[in-house]
DNA sequence: GAGTTTGAAACT
DNA sequence: CAGTTTCAAACTC
């Protein structure tokens, strides 16, 4: 009992202290991702709402647990989650710098966990889940310590978390002597962060979520640990660098272990699926196994499994499969340490066996326990991605939901994203609009999305590292840069928002925003022909098409490659995404201060005649952006910018002013996309502002062969901003989102990648050199194909076009 | 929901 | 490269 009172004065004097950071950390935690991802301003208004919720949840948490009442927690929870997955994940995939930022996180959220965790605070890993686990925790704890009865088995629950830790380690061979007792999962992060932005990231969202309702249980284990364990604190380094190898081997073990990760296509997936099961078991354990005792229980463990590092991944992912049935089932917490200590002896005894047994049945029984039993967000997110996935793509590759989710390839990226995206949009707005837009956004715009390029990236080179992936789904693998970015934030997006039905999700987001998952019609092309906007996007149709006699689906994967394989032949750019956002580079033109159409371009330009590009039928409308000097329109009133160069200028007022309003929108966008691009961005004044992962992926081989071979039309002048510019339209507009979608794959995924390429490979500056001339130009020279070898460039991202790279990717050049 | 308009894509 | 046809989305009613 003294225990508790302990705890819950530890507790306070540390939200005390760390009020503010809490705050912060939850405005973090939720918005980081988002603030990372696009505008600020858009991601604060937004989260401002969430994070006032959040706030208030775990203040009102706090407080109840001060006080003897105990409040029940409830709807904040599944909210916090699904925020803190977002923003872990942002924060998890930004790059270095974003570790460092994380770190800071991670310092308050020890704060923060420390109430619950003091000596834990050193494993920054754990803290992140403490802060959403806090509340829960807090809630929870007092419950768990309750119901615990003795410390000890908390004690032990931290232990198991180590071991579990550990027996990463050991999977990845590292052994890491001295694992701080929970934070594994932390540790993750906080490699993930710093090390692996990539991988990582991709993790780390999957971790958070675990950890959102793992967290919650395991804080209550943990809050017990505080009061046990002190005798345990970890070295933070020690943890950390364990955590960060074990992150590292499991993220490139990945791939080289098919069981554990089980058949999904997909490297996020897989990684995601491996995190979540760790983050379970750990849970698990720290929950049922207790027995094996303490930190050293956790490095018996390590030696004993150390001996097959692949098998103990396995293991070790079976394990986890295993155990976050069980304790999805039980909700860890639910289960009275009664059953813990019973579960505890067996756990202990059985781990081994568990995880082996377990392998590769893992993933799909986990989900389903996830999506029939835990109602938990995690579960539910993991779900609906799965869902929407399967309906989209994976069909036929994918056996196991996860797999399929992942699988799908292009298809599933990116209908995965529009998904997430809509879904996204749709279920945070039932928590939070502006949340949900945040993340959509997010997901959307590869630039800001740093974190979650990094994590592409990472997971790009996983799947090309990874056989099965590319293998798999040439058409998927081309798709890459643009799916992969979608993906992992759509898919994170899908995990956590579609809390609901994944089908539902999805349906809504395409009518309304929709473009994520982009719809066709078609009835004559067979949607394999660019008419088919699914085809362009280097989507599989999905559910929602109402297409006719649709090839474009896996099942038809051959089909499709070919077809795309001759579509690139005659023009390489054919999938590129049509509006490349320079947004940053435009600036530099100096369109930065017309905000005008400069931003971003359509690659070809449009060709309206009747249309005035002020409607939906101009591409560059539709896009977002300004027509430039590749346009070929007449009468142009692009309200984005006209090709006149004028880019405003709206000579009708009203044109004038939806101009002001898309520029102010998409230079926010901008702003924030420069803030975290700049740097690339003023490298490659083309380039786009991400930075996305896409360049991993891309095979440079395609683009080069697009690009050298045929030129399109037009140049790759246009501007990648579209993050910012959807973002902006978004926001502002209702009718530009539905046009971004478009692009937006393109753009978030694409441009970046095809546009540093082709800028890059080119030196034939044309494409620099018009850009940077006449910002207008859309038309630019389209050689510039060397951007496969252009050096210079590359070291900035050089997202610059990103269109080309992306759809190349896709194309299954290999 | 059907029909029209529009402009891109595809074809010649 | 230009012109025409085809196609499907966007739009209108």
């Amino acid at each position: 009992m003294s225990t508790t009172k302990e705890r819950e004065e530890e507790k306070v004097s540390s939200e005390n202290v760390d009020e503010g950071n809490k705050c912060e950390v939850n405005v973090k935690g939720k918005g980081a991702a988002v603030v990372v991802m696009d505008t600020p301003e858009r991601n604060k208004n937004q989260i401002a709402t969430p994070i006032s919720k959040f706030e208030e949840s775990p203040f009102s948490n706090f407080l109840n647990n001060l006080s003897p009442i105990k409040p029940v927690k409830s709807a904040h929870f599944p909210q916090s989650l699904n925020t803190l997955s977002f923003a872990s994940i942002p924060s998890v995939f930004t790059s270095p710098h974003v570790s460092s930022i994380r770190e800071s996180r991670f310092l308050r959220r020890h704060l923060l966990s420390d109430p619950s965790k003091p000596e834990f605070a050193s494993d920054n890993s754990v803290k992140v889940d403490t802060d959403e686990g806090m509340l829960d925790a807090v809630n929870n704890s007092n419950k768990p310590k309750e119901s615990f009865g003795s410390e000890i088995s908390v004690v032990e629950a931290s232990h198991e978390c180590s071991k579990l830790a550990v027996e990463l380690a050991r999977s990845l061979n590292y052994e890491c002597s001295d694992s701080p007792s929970t934070l594994p999962t932390g540790g993750i992060r906080g490699k993930s962060l710093s090390d692996f932005a990539g991988s990582s990231v991709t993790y780390v969202p999957l971790v958070q979520d675990i950890f959102g309702k793992g967290l919650l249980r395991r804080e209550v284990n943990m809050d017990g640990t505080n009061e046990i364990d002190p005798t345990k604190e970890p070295s933070g380094c020690e943890w950390e660098n364990m955590i960060c190898d074990a992150t590292d081997i499991l993220i490139f073990d990945s791939p080289g272990d098919p069981e554990a990760f089980t058949k999904a296509t997909g490297p996020n997936f897989r990684s995601f699926g491996f995190v979540s099961n760790e983050m379970q078991n750990m849970q698990d354990f720290s929950q049922v196994s207790t027995s094996e005792g303490g930190g050293d229980g956790s490095e018996s463990e390590k030696p004993s499994t150390q001996p097959g590092d692949e098998t103990q991944v396995k293991e070790y992912s079976e394990t986890q499969n295993m155990k976050p049935d069980s304790s999805l089932t039980n909700d860890g917490m639910g289960v009275g340490q009664s059953e813990k200590t019973d579960n505890e002896m067996v756990s202990t005894l059985y781990r081994g066996m568990r995880r082996r047994c377990l392998v590769f049945e893992m993933v799909g029984p986990r989900r389903k326990h996830l999506d029939e039993g835990s109602g938990s967000s995690s579960v539910q997110e993991t779900d609906g991605n799965l869902a929407c996935n399967e309906k989209q793509v994976l069909p036929p590759k994918t056996v196991n939901e996860s797999s399929r989710c992942i699988l799908p390839g292009i298809g599933l990226h990116l209908n995965a994203l529009a998904a997430s995206s809509k879904d996204g949009k749709v279920v945070k707005h039932e928590a939070n609009n502006a949340s949900g837009k945040q993340l959509l956004i997010a997901s959307g715009s590869a630039v800001s999305l740093h974190p979650i390029v990094t994590g592409q990236e990472s997971l790009n080179k996983s799947l090309a590292e990874t056989p099965g992936e590319g293998a798999i789904v040439p058409f998927e693998n081309s798709v890459p840069l643009m799916e992969d970015v979608c993906r992992v934030p759509g898919y994170v997006n899908n995990e956590e928002l579609n809390q609901t039905s994944p089908k539902k999700k999805r349906r809504r987001l395409e009518p309304g925003e929709g473009e994520s998952c982009k719809r066709c019609n078609c009835k004559k092309s067979k949607c394999l022909k660019l008419y088919c906007e699914c085809f362009a996007a280097g989507v599989y149709c999905v559910e929602p098409c109402a297409c006719q006699d649709c090839f474009n689906k896996p099942i038809h994967e051959d089909t499709v490659l070919a077809t795309r394989k001759q579509i690139e032949s005659r023009n390489p750019l054919a999938f590129a995404p049509k509006v490349i956002r320079s947004n940053d580079s435009l600036s530099e033109t100096g369109d930065d201060s017309s905000k005008t159409p400069a931003s971003a371009r359509h690659k070809r330009g449009c060709n309206c005649k009747k249309s005035g590009c002020l409607k939906k039928y101009c591409e560059c409308y539709q896009g977002g952006v300004g027509c430039s000097i590749n346009c070929r329109c007449e009468g142009c009133k692009n309200a984005f910018g006209r090709k006149d160069g004028s880019i405003f200028i709206g000579t009708d007022g009203d044109a004038e002013e939806e101009e002001t309003d898309a520029f102010e929108k998409s230079i926010v966008d901008r702003t924030s996309h420069k803030n975290i691009v700049q740097s690339d961005v003023e490298q490659n004044p083309d380039s786009a502002p991400p930075a996305t992962p896409l360049a991993f992926r891309r095979p440079p081989m395609q683009l080069p062969f697009s690009l050298k071979n045929k030129p399109p039309r037009s140049s790759f002048l246009s501007i990648g901003s579209s993050s910012g510019i959807f973002a902006s339209q978004g926001v502002g507009r209702p009718s530009f989102f539905q046009p971004q979608p478009k692009f937006e794959k393109p753009f978030q995924s694409i441009q970046e990648d095809e546009i540093p390429e082709i800028l890059q490979g080119t030196n034939t500056s044309p494409i620099s050199g018009i850009k940077t001339s006449s910002p207008n130009r859309k038309r630019v020279s389209p050689p510039h194909c060397n951007f496969a070898n252009s050096p210079g460039r590359r070291s900035s991202r050089k997202l610059i076009l990103q269109s080309i790279p992306s759809f190349p990717s896709l194309t299954p050049n290999p």
